[in-house]
DNA sequence: CTGTTAGCGCGTTCAA
DNA sequence: TTGAACGCGCTAACAG
């Protein structure tokens, strides 16, 4: 708790050759220097960053908008953000939004606050019209959803063409009868892998019938994925494959089927997406789209500070690897 | 982005007027403070926290050292951290040390730096004595762990008599071989834990066998919970229950039992403990010690800020409730 | 009830 | 190579 003036008489200079020596190392004499460290050590000094921030107008905090930290997925996320901030010389200022939009407007207002020197968004949903005000004024960047609609840089998988990939893998095993739970929420994500779905069969000459598809809750709960599967598995004729597009919800769905007497993958496939930790621990051992959560966040981190560092050619949109993992919950269907 | 000197000039008042009204409400007049709150909209005023802060010297902040977020025990504390900290007008920094010592120093720097009022620490190992020095000059509060030699207020359950009810619920069901898989960490929670255990077998005269004490990973990963139950469901005479001191454990050795053809709990008994989301997801529903992980996150901010502000009186423990939840993974041993 | 003024601790001119 | 002095935007005396 030293301050910077204490350290300069104990070292007998003036403050702003203390000063000179932390930033620009240019122009000390060894000497000096060394007698500057000494005092610097002997003080316990740190600098104050509150005066050092006001100074240089900056707070080196990337604020980070998630709806909640306790879902794995963005976890991981925070995760990655939060080690190349620190690898940078920024602090995590991690705000929870519950979803809520006014949250999320009053972690914007962070920015406003000087608290924060930008924002990583994630979970936006695809009605982002009113962040555009913000991203005129504060480096701003989306992770894993997104508004297409509207122009902040955003870091994300191939939605469309991993879904597509994940039901050509169900298409060649066989299946024909495929179901799928999505979700009543409004995110991009969401959006993209429907409309794979829907496009994939057709592509396959498969009828897509809508009593195949449902929404679960908003947030992918495992409660919903088994209840809206157990609707599923009741559908004539009954579907040999579900694709959902949570891991949570296939596990709902996998509980489901056992719930009802079906085995997996014997009776029915069952294919998730995301592939975070603890939710691959169980057998059957799931079938899945795996997405780099870690390095969504790592490159959503280093994008924002390319974005606060004014640099110009900023990708407005950057694409991370899918990959779709096969492992015991998915076979090909019975014949018969 | 405006200034208050700004608001001032635009309402024709002088700054301090501008700052009374947003600070001590108090001495405004209605006519002014209209004028004035007038321009703050108009201009879109919000008020620079980096030179309020420097002015107050308090950073509005609270650091919250974990070794992983990514952990969903953790990520549950920091949720309840963070619900407080916004409610309070604080702002949750998180610092990922991925339990390195180091990393964790280099945290606590962030308070000589200011950057912080206070920080409250996840997963201290019995050696803390280091810590010591830090909470003498700023506010420090432990989490879940602590060091009970070192005089720093806590926030945790009670391991002991836990652990004491789940062994006690094991013997009334009949059970005399029971196992435990413990962790090579150094947590009180484990030493406790692992204590508890022997005592309750001693304090029923049942044998405390040192086959039947194992030790998981640092992290109690599933595959460790894994592996080492393999290896305690090979010793004879076999264990009837297991005793584990996490759930991700608990389901490693589920899965172990299954894969080696035992069931559970027909032929062996799991307990788990934390009932953390997403482990209890899963058939068996394991039977499992429910730590109020939210709770803990929240009574910690609590104190933390009870600490900053420099009341008198602050509890050293705070302990929360423990509960024994039975599911589906324990049962009476078979006879024979 | 309101304005003037002096710092908070630091970085950064400008002179020496 | 170094020091003196100013100001970042704000709060808190103190005066009026």
């Amino acid at each position: 708790m030293a301050t910077m003036a204490e350290v300069a008489r104990e070292a007998g200079v003036s403050v702003a050759t203390v000063s000179r020596l932390l930033n620009n190392q240019e122009t000390v004499s060894p000497e000096t220097a060394n007698r500057v460290f000494a005092a610097i050590e002997k003080l316990h000094y740190e600098p104050n960053l509150l005066a050092r921030n006001l100074r240089k107008n900056e707070s080196r905090v990337i604020l980070i908008v998630s709806p909640n930290v306790t879902n794995p997925y963005y976890a991981h996320i925070l995760s990655g953000i939060g080690d190349v901030a620190t690898k940078l010389g920024y602090s995590a200022l991690i705000y929870n939004t519950e979803d809520d939009k006014s949250r999320e407007r009053e972690a914007l207002e962070m920015l406003r606050k000087h608290r924060a020197d930008g924002a990583i968004l994630m979970a936006s949903n695809t009605n982002s019209g009113w962040l555009l005000e913000y991203s005129h004024e504060f480096p701003l960047v989306q992770c894993s959803e997104y508004d297409p609609q509207v122009d902040i840089p955003h870091v994300s998988i191939d939605n469309y063409q991993a879904t597509k990939e994940a039901m050509e893998y169900l298409i060649e095993l066989g299946h024909r009868q495929i179901a799928i739970i999505s979700s009543e929420n409004d995110y991009i994500s969401t959006r993209l892998r429907l409309q794979a779905y829907r496009d994939t069969l057709t592509q396959h000459s498969i009828a897509c019938s809508e009593n195949y598809i449902i929404n679960a809750s908003r947030d992918y709960s495992f409660k919903s994925g088994k209840s809206k599967a157990k609707e599923l598995l009741k559908v004539e004729p009954r579907p040999t494959a579900i694709f959902c597009i949570s891991d949570t919800l296939a596990l709902g769905a996998i509980t489901a089927a056992k719930e009802l007497g079906f085995s997996v993958p014997d009776d029915v496939t069952v294919v998730g997406f995301d592939d975070v930790e603890h939710t691959t621990m169980f057998h059957p051992y799931i079938t899945t789209v795996a997405q780099p959560c870690y390095d969504l966040g790592k490159q959503s981190a280093y994008l924002l500070c390319s974005l606060m560092r004014q640099e110009t050619q900023i990708p407005r949109q950057t694409i991370l690897d899918h990959k779709l993992i096969v492992r015991e919950s998915s076979a090909s269907p019975k014949v018969g």
